[in-house]
DNA sequence: CTGAAAGCGCTTACAG
DNA sequence: CTGAAAGCGCTTACAG
């Protein structure tokens, strides 16, 4: 990009505006933001101004404004992807959230890079961003570390970090329902009351530990032992998973707790791979949401995060600052799959 | 959020640094920004000063850099969603790619909402962006006039404006090599040599009519008329593609092109509901991309749009300015998915 | 009802 | 090798 289009007239400013107006960049600065009655300016000069400021295109400086004004109202966002839907679906509310609130939202994808994620803080940081959410980030407490150093406050939303207050799902009871809800299909689908495979995610992770301790709270309350083995935390990666599935021996019916759509892609190929000796009798439940992962047969159900009430929660906390708790658990939602009406679909003949 | 937090102290400016180390804020400057070298400033003073910088938080005042500079190197997108598949991977890439080359992106995601668009290029071209690229926009001719006036450059992605260059999809190749799949796998399969179904999109829409181009065109190269009604185009929404599904009646075995996984959606709800005469024989391409969706068992391929050859086009675009073509078409990727090597997996019984 | 003036934090010729 | 000074486009007390 070169530096100017050559004969592209520059943007004009409000000294321009206040030029052909016949009045002073003041009263051209009070009518485009609002303040012109605050400084009983005329309704019949404000009616002008804002004509021709229209007329020429006007956009007000943002970084000018920005850099005069006390508040910046930017309020920064880290992800991991977009292309996620857990994910895009909490980088699309928090984006229609802060402008309904008046803020300027900035998001930033860092792609779980460690690096990254600290220069887009500090990038943040000197786009003037007042707060900074950070969730599925590596190292959330480097980022508050330096935030704060620089006054600006975090919160980690979905990550149990220590120098930040935190909105974090509640891992435990999500699981907890969503293993009640596949011991039930296996009863009442196949008589089954055994205790159920956990496969995906990374033990030292908050999420999955917690979720396995709802997990084991749901088979407790049957009355079900469950034995370590079945339980494959070797990562979220779909290669891990299906390659882990493969190592075990299991039974003719199987009932399975999913971590993550991450985890279900493996242990889906691990399925239609007919190539060996896989249960028969098959059902899965999994803690997370997708449409199409909602259509596989053998799914009894899904545990949604409840993206829009964690949302609600921080911009709660960024309101009510600085008195915010450290830490607020949100209730997942679980959406129950019925078993289908009818048989099953043509196969190739 | 109040002003501030009171007895955090101010962040630190060049002054202060220049205060600390004992030097000129124009050293400071010049060393935090690179250009010391340049200005034959001691080796020895450089490292102090970065040093104290580090100590002090320092981060620099992006708003006032960029007032102060010529350029602002930020170049902002547009794009409706960001939980999506497709976008979502657009706007991760785009980020991606901006960073590489030192370039600020900047997204917003307007939900397809017309004023929304219009505020959020207003709000690029305040934040001084250089150019902006809209994606998904309903109105993308109206984004690019009020850009020009302001001196910024658009470009469109994936939709064919008549205000600015554009890069698009060959949705016309893409099309007929998805139809041929399709169509070959249905006579391999089932011996069948019927027109297929077209499913999904807006007549209005010049991708949805350019499909159809390749959709007709792959049936005239087989030599198989197409009759008009086995053509549903009635929107994306999963709804009214199930609702039109419903309403027409057809044949014991049936190839089907789905026109997006939104469509895709209703399509396989139909096809679950087995409360009806639906065809026994059934296979179905889609012109888009999602991993689960690719695991359906009727799904024989499904055509991707290459982002990352698309945002080549685009950011080749930007440097090369002004001399941009017009138009430029990028081929899609083609992902077939081979007939399942097993017979079907346990049903309920 | 309105304008002149200071200053936000930087960058960059310019003058040593 | 280094610093003083002007100025980017705004906002906001302050003084009429």
């Amino acid at each position: 990009m070169g530096a100017e289009t050559g004969d592209s007239p520059r943007r004009p400013t409000i000294y321009d505006l206040a030029q052909i107006a016949g009045t002073s960049p003041s009263a051209v600065s009070a009518v485009l933001n609002g303040t012109w009655k605050k400084r009983r300016i005329s309704e019949k000069l404000a009616r002008r101004i804002s004509q021709i400021a229209e007329e020429q295109g006007y956009a007000v400086n943002l970084q000018a404004s920005m850099l005069r004004r006390e508040r910046s109202k930017v309020v920064g966002m880290i992800v991991p992807k977009y292309d996620n839907r857990y994910f895009g679906a909490i980088a699309e509310r928090f984006e229609t959230m802060a402008r309904a609130r008046g803020l300027f939202p900035v998001i930033t994808c860092t792609r779980r890079d460690p690096e990254l994620e600290f220069e887009a803080a500090r990038e943040l940081v000197s786009f003037q961003a007042e707060c900074l959410i950070s969730t599925g980030t590596t190292d959330p407490d480097r980022i508050s570390d330096f935030c704060a150093a620089a006054g600006v406050r975090t919160i980690n939303l979905d990550l149990p970090g220590t120098r930040a207050p935190s909105v974090v799902s509640d891992n435990f009871g999500g699981a907890r329902d969503l293993t009640r809800l596949i011991l039930e299909r296996m009863r009442s689908e196949f008589g089954a009351a055994d205790p159920l495979l956990f496969v995906g995610g990374r033990a030292a992770d908050n999420n999955t530990s917690e979720r396995l301790r709802g997990f084991l709270e749901a088979h407790r309350e049957m009355g079900l032992a469950c034995p370590p083995e079945l339980r494959i935390v070797a990562g979220y990666a779909p290669g891990k998973t299906e390659a882990a599935l493969e190592r075990i021996a299991l039974p003719e019916r199987l009932g399975i707790f999913v971590n993550s759509t991450i985890s279900l892609e493996g242990v889906v190929h691990w399925m239609k791979r007919g190539d060996r000796a896989a249960p028969r009798l098959l059902r899965f439940g999994c803690f997370d949401w997708d449409p199409f992962a909602a259509l596989l047969p053998e799914n009894v159900g899904m545990t949604e995060q409840d993206v829009d009430g964690m949302l609600d929660v921080v911009f709660g906390m960024i309101e009510a600052w600085p008195e915010s708790p450290r830490r607020i658990e949100v209730p997942c939602i679980l959406r129950p799959i019925p078993a289908p009406a009818a048989p099953a679909q043509a196969q190739p003949g």
